[in-house]
DNA sequence: TTAAACTTTCAAAAATTATTGAAAATTTAT
DNA sequence: ATAAATTTTCAATAATTTTTGAAAGTTTAA
């Protein structure tokens, strides 16, 4: 495979992976086009690369910018704005884990354990709802846990033992 | 709150949970239906609840069997099929994160293996492709492999040796 | 200032995905 | 075997999400 097809094959895997992740394509495509990119790119680069309009390529970036993982950066003698990814894969982990715990997980071990809280009137029901409810919020704080110690500090130490431990 | 209002909360939190995940809506609220149930349930309960169509329930219920984690069940002198789902939220767990790794995160793998042994032509856009969706390989390597030794057995004492090493 | 270069916004259109409901298929009881 | 009960399928429709493109807004150079 040559590198033209290596790339098409990578921004459309990329895009759909995406999609099934609820992230839409352009924005996945976008990301991953900057990803590879040694330079900063423009919009129009963008567009021309993925085909999209400037619209599009306009609100997925914002959109990727607020995910802090897309920066505005300034080329010296251009006046038009270039945009490239972070490029540091940990560091990239690290930022999603972030912003899906803020924005998902948070909001959701919230109201599992709002909702966990009910008054147990003795019923099945009502028993089983606390039980479950309960035990769903106990997995997602673990995960959550779990996801954000693996992808901070010392990820590269904590990844080699635990391997290590485990293979 | 009472025992239907946080019931209520529950299935509509899980729906848009889902949405957010790329499940569809009615398939996340079957499954938090089923999971909170004591009792298996019909597919009218299923659709009277949730005020969905028989034919959404039928094709829902069915993909929620092929993830593994919805049965169905029989109920004695009932004609009809009953439905419940997987009570045991580590067991829960376990099942989606195989179904995950199996349908998403081996393909994209492989797709990652497969572009990133391009040949070095020693370009700068080509080093940087290889540099990074080698790096892409490796991280999604190490958190699948983190994920399914976590949620598989002995997950207590994983998380346990884990959150001391790392508190 | 002005005007060209560039970016953002947003209503409309297109594309995609989810849902319905009724006909077809299947299962079960007699 | 028959028919009633139940489930599945799938074309049509509805709902949602994404994309476009042009107008409005902003920035910059002179």
């Amino acid at each position: 495979m040559n590198y033209k097809d290596a790339k098409d094959k990578f921004i459309q895997t990329w895009g759909s992976l995406g999609t099934l992740w609820g992230i839409n394509k352009a924005m996945a495509q976008i990301h991953a086009l900057l990803l590879i990119s040694p330079e900063p790119l423009s919009m129009e680069d963008i567009m021309g690369e993925l085909h999209i309009s400037r619209g599009n390529t306009s609100m997925n970036l914002r959109q990727l910018i607020d995910w802090g993982i897309v920066f505005k950066t300034s080329v010296v003698g251009e006046r038009k704005e270039f945009f490239s990814s972070e490029k540091d894969i940990q560091e990239l982990a690290k930022q999603i884990a972030r912003e899906r715990s803020r924005r998902e997980i948070q909001p959701t071990l919230k109201v599992l354990k709002e909702v966990s809280s009910i008054e147990d009137d003795g019923t099945d029901k009502t028993k089983e709802f606390i039980k479950q409810t309960k035990s769903l919020h106990e997995l997602a704080e673990t995960a959550d846990s779990i996801m954000n110690r693996v992808v901070n500090q010392e990820a590269n130490w904590i990844t080699k033992t635990f391997i290590k431990l485990l293979k």
